[in-house]
DNA sequence: CATGAATGAGCCTTCATTCAT
DNA sequence: CATGAATGAAGGCTCATTCAT
């Protein structure tokens, strides 16, 4: 019955999005599959069922974040890889202060990714390799460029920590900063920071080059 | 015996250092008072009696933390206050490194500072108001005389967050940082990198003040 | 196996009866869930799931209890409401005694109503309002009936306590009855006793009104 | 040292007068050392080394509360022997009800020991022998006279109970008599209270008598 | 296919008591 | 003589999982 078969579906569905909300929220130890079962109107037994367990709706949550983000907030922005590189790292830098900051319904997926580095669980290696080194490579390679310097050279990648530093630190010092400056981070300001970092860095780069 | 009187009369010492390499390995919630006395060699009821419970306990362990911290990786380094900006700015952030990465006994101490920023506890706006505020507000005074700045400013603002996310981003994201560029953090080397982000944080701001 | 099935399937009535005789016995605080769980042969989680808590099952008892009463022992006994006040007093005596000092498998229905005045648990206002007005209620108006008063008057209400009081004497103050008189309580000493606080009370009536 | 061993002295009035209000307002087993030794301002093992535990100083609170009881309020109120029986009666509903219902600095004397007529602890039987047998007896021996009866046939006995019954009901019944009819409990109240068990059970009384 | 019911492990806390000075 | 410190035993509760329909 398509009926049958339709609810079967959108139980699924509303475990994904619910375990997301919760374990973005409250962290994978933190969460509780009661709260997640409630929240998608779900049995509570049904995430075994569905998953196998706890752990598997947690993989299965960061799989479709994955492919969420992917989508979503493409590392290019859309600029054309004949872009300067210049162009190509502010695009960056605002793609990744979206994802992680934005507000919206999906907001969960940056805060899920960025829980993972804080306190890993036993899934962060594919974390790692799956979201973080592609993101990764792609900011060295656009550093390797202004720096004229190979990707794996150490000036790359002490440059890539000081521009993922900046960035992330939005993101995974948030409740202090909330509290240092209280004050909304809401889309323009995010626009600006990514404004601030990116020629916060390029000023650098441009010195170190200059230097070099 | 004055060995069991000795182990008797220290366990608060013990449940303090106990508490710490837990809390700081598994967080506020996911440590348990259970393998704190058990690896303070202590009752269970201990922590109860001399803390008032988990919480308390995790509190006593943050404050002794600032405090050794403080006494140990002064955020002047030595360098005295007519010293100049630039020559202050690096010694902070040597401090601050060297505080979050020291690999001896006490290690946890950055690790669990951390922890508490990317999972708060309840006592989190007691660990903003105590420690993280007179740090940032030193690092506030030297980025304003480097920009010739209000310490408040907007741009004095971004810089700070600037400097603080390099430095905060390889404790933070040290299981990223480990799995993407594997390699032992030495002394040596977290002076190269502490050198690395006050060069690259003073050539932004020396551009930013020829471009202001 | 059926067998399995069935003492799987009724664990909530096993709880129920087993939080019964515990909580008569020991009372609210007296009680634990462990002796509870283990009289019900039931596993120590089954009383959260079922009742919420010690909390929840401690009321679901009372409740079954006073239902229990009122079918096993209406304070009517039996008798028409248009029978004579005389012979509604002489019932509402029997019918209290009766539920009090039952010797059957019910038997703590008695002690576990007088444990929570004795020793009153967070829900003694509901059992005041459910089960306790309600009998009061009747009582007043078979006694206004007998003095010829308002059932709210003074007269009426200290008449009532003087009723109430020589019937739960038997109940509340057993363990000192019992020892003071050694002696079987059965069901031919237990309409002796009723009989008599019926005469007791309806002679001390008849002179009031005398009087009045 | 006269000024220790004074002080000695005090703390060991201090716990009994403490532990009379605690074990009078919660109960022997709901009451629990902390709170004794702290509203007595003396420290937590000193319980153990004046009593020998928790049981010790309950039986040193009742044996003294034994004697204030025989001191404050005599079973004959101060009403000669040669008296006749109605008077003496009288005298002893009176004793009786302001010895349990006293809302003075002793009033936990009364409490006390009725609470250990509802939820027994294992000093129960010291407590009949020495406390409650003694007003049983003497109340007997009144009764006998007014019905001309031997003091332990069984006429007297339901007698006894039914006066005891109605006294003991204002304290046992607390809870619920204070939920019924909201009002306080002064010492007027309290004699009207006497005077009308006093009345009714005469009544009842004479009544039977002249049956008989 | 999906679910209400049940399970066992583990957690934090409270308590009366004992110990060593 | 008196006390701060430490102990072991329970107690109520929450959680992720499993079971039988």
């Amino acid at each position: 019955m398509a009926t049958e078969h339709q609810r079967r579906h959108d139980t699924r569905q509303r475990l994904l999005r619910a375990g997301g909300e919760v374990f973005a929220r409250d962290g994978f130890r933190g969460a509780t599959v009661r709260r997640i079962a409630q929240r998608a109107k779900a049995n509570l037994a049904a995430i075994a069922y569905h998953f196998g367990g706890k752990e598997g709706l947690y993989l299965a949550v960061l799989e479709q974040s994955f492919a969420v983000a992917r989508a979503k907030y493409p590392p290019d922005m859309g600029v054309a890889t004949e872009a300067g590189p210049e162009e190509r790292l502010r695009a960056f830098i605002t793609a990744m202060l979206l994802w992680m900051l934005d507000k919206g319904k999906l907001s969960w997926h940056g805060k899920l990714m960025i829980r993972e580095l804080a306190d890993p669980s036993p899934v962060l290696d594919r974390v790692v390799e799956e979201a973080i080194r592609p993101l990764h490579d792609r900011l060295a390679g656009i550093v390797g460029e202004l720096l004229a310097a190979e990707a794996d050279s150490d000036a790359v990648r002490l440059t890539v920590m000081s521009i993922l530093g900046q960035c992330l630190f939005y993101r995974n010092s948030q409740p202090v900063v909330s509290r240092l400056y209280p004050g909304r981070f809401d889309a323009a300001r995010i626009r600006e920071l990514a404004e601030h970092i990116t020629a916060f860095s390029l000023r650098a780069l441009r010195g170190e080059r200059g230097t070099g």
